[in-house]
DNA sequence: ACCAACACTAAGCAAGCGCTTAGTAAGTGT
DNA sequence: ACACTTACTAAGCGCTTGCTTAGTGTTGGT
């Protein structure tokens, strides 16, 4: 097993090496890790530069050194998990299957994302807005490929015959909408684990695209 | 038609008088329509006491003379928009017809009131955690309720025989995920009306949770 | 006519904010 | 040995924050 595909990393500083190991040098790394607890906990508003360094042992002005502000280090978090889904996301609509089965490993997979990583996903998800202007537009226009990936592939299950719904847009967004309303509510200590609801909620989407069950 | 039922409120004072209609003086009311645009537009905390008395079109400290404090404007909005939630969902539930058509109602209201009072669900769902201790547990409470009520019908279809699901908690949570993310993602110049997006989820909810087609 | 009661504002306070500055200590190359 | 770079801290600057205070109309009962 993949370091990468235990349930969930048990420290900070674990997770933080599994989502940037190549942020250098390990101070920044421990900055990042600190700042998403904290943007994750109590949003980016109301967490303070002093919050983060404290959290990562240091002083706040310790941050300056390796970002040009706070901002900078949530755009960090957003930008990297935007491209990590992505890659999940592309996997998944341009692997191997028919339609049908590239959909069941696309909402397993990004459904499981959101869970096992559920900080970061609720950053992703819900600090957007947050961001500078500049940023923002960054980081929606990897949104947009992610939304346009999953429409395209309901799209292909319907030529096929696989899938049947009205509205392509409306249904790959519910797809998403599933997968993404987890990391709200999602926890740690949750009974069911990430790949056991990525399951589940796979099998839901494939019901809900009115695909025959296998 | 009855006023509450049309697309969608065309001014803030319009749906002020709409969601609060029992919220005296009227200036008060004023403050919380205010209150609600800056919350779901930028956040409870990127809110200042003085944007929200600008938008209202007074000076800051006229906030206190109808609110102890910010935090008490957001308790308000976030505990009527939970009642009226919960209001819906419990029509749903105790309704009339078999559960299949209950679950089709519910999911239905749900995703179009979230559509409709998008600026209010936003704020209901995501600004929770910035509510002081006992205000956050009044509405965890609320939640709860709208979440027991959801599974109670999820449970009851499936030992009429109409459901079928592995996880009644998981599905109802599905149920709701799909509505409660509309929030974050609609705006009120999209083409899908309210009511369209509420019977569009609640054909994929029927299917999700393995109905038979009507 | 008078007086509370109410709804509001201009001004401002203490605290906390993001970020900067000046300086220290520990490498690293020559 | 020495200069230079890198990574950090203590202190604090200018500004904004939520909220208070003192005072000003306006209203309605008597």
């Amino acid at each position: 097993m993949r370091r990468s595909e235990g349930r969930s990393a048990s420290t900070p500083a674990a997770l933080a090496d599994e989502l940037w190991p190549d942020v250098r040098p390990e101070t920044a790394r421990r900055l990042m890790a600190a700042g998403l607890e904290c943007f994750a906990r109590q949003g980016y508003h109301a967490t303070t530069t002093r919050d983060i360094a404290a959290a990562a042992g240091m002083s706040s002005a310790a941050l300056y050194v390796h970002f040009p502000s706070k901002a900078a280090l949530l755009f960090e978090i957003v930008r990297s998990g935007h491209e990590q889904i992505l890659a999940v996301v592309d996997r998944a609509v341009t692997g191997a299957g028919d339609p049908a089965a590239r959909m069941g490993r696309l909402a397993r997979e990004f459904t499981e994302w959101h869970a096992r990583r559920h900080a970061v996903a609720r950053v992703v998800a819900y600090e957007l807005k947050s961001l500078p202007e500049d940023d923002y537009r960054t980081v929606v226009d990897l949104r947009r490929r992610i939304e346009h990936l999953t429409q395209g592939l309901v799209r292909e299950g319907i030529e096929a015959g696989v899938f049947e719904v009205r509205d392509v847009q409306a249904a790959g967004r519910a797809v998403l909408s599933l997968g993404i309303d987890v990391a709200r509510w999602y926890e740690d200590r949750m009974r069911t684990s990430p790949r056991a609801l990525g399951q589940q909620y796979a099998d839901l989407v494939l019901r809900m695209l009115g695909a025959d069950p296998a």
